[in-house]
DNA sequence: CCCTCGCATGATATGTTATTACATTTCTGG
DNA sequence: CCAGAAATGTAATAACATATCATGCGAGGG
């Protein structure tokens, strides 16, 4: 699979294509796709960045969609159980995943100057860590991989 | 390098040699080694587990050290900032170095029933994704790899 | 010797992120 | 239509982290 996060590319239109297939995945799998959940991904897909859960609140309270804290951190929870939606845990925020219509180990770039933030892939048991994880017997469920760096637009811009 | 964590071993002893360890570093860098900084590596020495900040801070208050949230958070920005001491990011907490006499990029098993953590080591561009960060332009300076599992105490256990 | 500069600490306040708890409403399947 | 499950509304609070400014203290230069 390849990166996706530094590219110039149809933004509506990713973010339709992008709602109509999380309701479509929601109607199959009977979860409900309610309108708060919806409007949090849009925003996120919007946003098209790893935006903080009180950040999302605030876009919510502005259109009248509730405005305490267990409004958005329940979308969300929803959102990232379901894989919509990855937590990023280095920034406390979440982002709309970029290839939702597959199961993955999602892994990040995130550039720490303008928190421009890519979604690739990885395995769940990649070569040191699965291999410490065997001669131990530790048994991974889940795996964050998060590098932080310069993304190209600013490496060039120093 | 072998993971370590998971295994039983003389704990008094360890934490002996990494406090003298951390000792010898800092003389040799010109670092002060604080009574606080001290402690607190001691504190998660002797713990052998990651801990909370304010965890860490009712520790030391305790013992006459300080009350206030500044005074852990000042400790262990100098302990991670010279490799003495990692923060788990999954878990807003902090765990002593299990190998901090040479530079490396940590990785982590942690588990989510027991909170035991053993640290073991990656590379800073693994396989895909650096192999994704090339392709796009991206430079990576930090990686966290974090996995959430079983350890194998609590496989058993279920 | 003493000054001062850099670093560490003390102390207060505040900012940010996340959860608990409980009442109420809406949806879904039988 | 009804009962139970799922989602939402709302208030309060817990947990994690930083900003700011005052104070102490030790090493090196004059």
């Amino acid at each position: 699979m390849s990166t996706i996060g530094f590219r110039h590319h149809n933004h509506h239109h990713c973010v339709q294509t992008a709602l109509t297939k999380a309701e479509e995945k929601c109607a199959s799998r009977k979860l409900q796709f309610t309108p708060v959940r919806r409007r949090v991904l849009e925003i996120l897909l919007e946003k098209h960045k790893a935006m903080g859960a009180y950040e999302i609140l605030s876009v919510l309270t502005s259109e009248g969609m509730g405005s305490q804290p267990p409004v958005a951190y329940r979308a969300l929870d929803f959102l990232v159980q379901n894989g919509f939606v990855h937590r990023i845990e280095q920034m406390n925020a979440y982002a709309a995943c970029a290839h939702p219509t597959h199961d993955h180990v999602p892994a990040f770039l995130i550039c720490r100057a303008c928190k421009a933030v890519a979604e690739t892939e990885t395995e769940l048991t990649q070569g040191r860590l699965g291999a410490a994880a065997d001669t131990s017997g530790f048994k991974i469920e889940r795996v964050v991989v998060e590098a932080e760096g310069l993304c190209p637009d600013c490496v060039g811009a120093n």
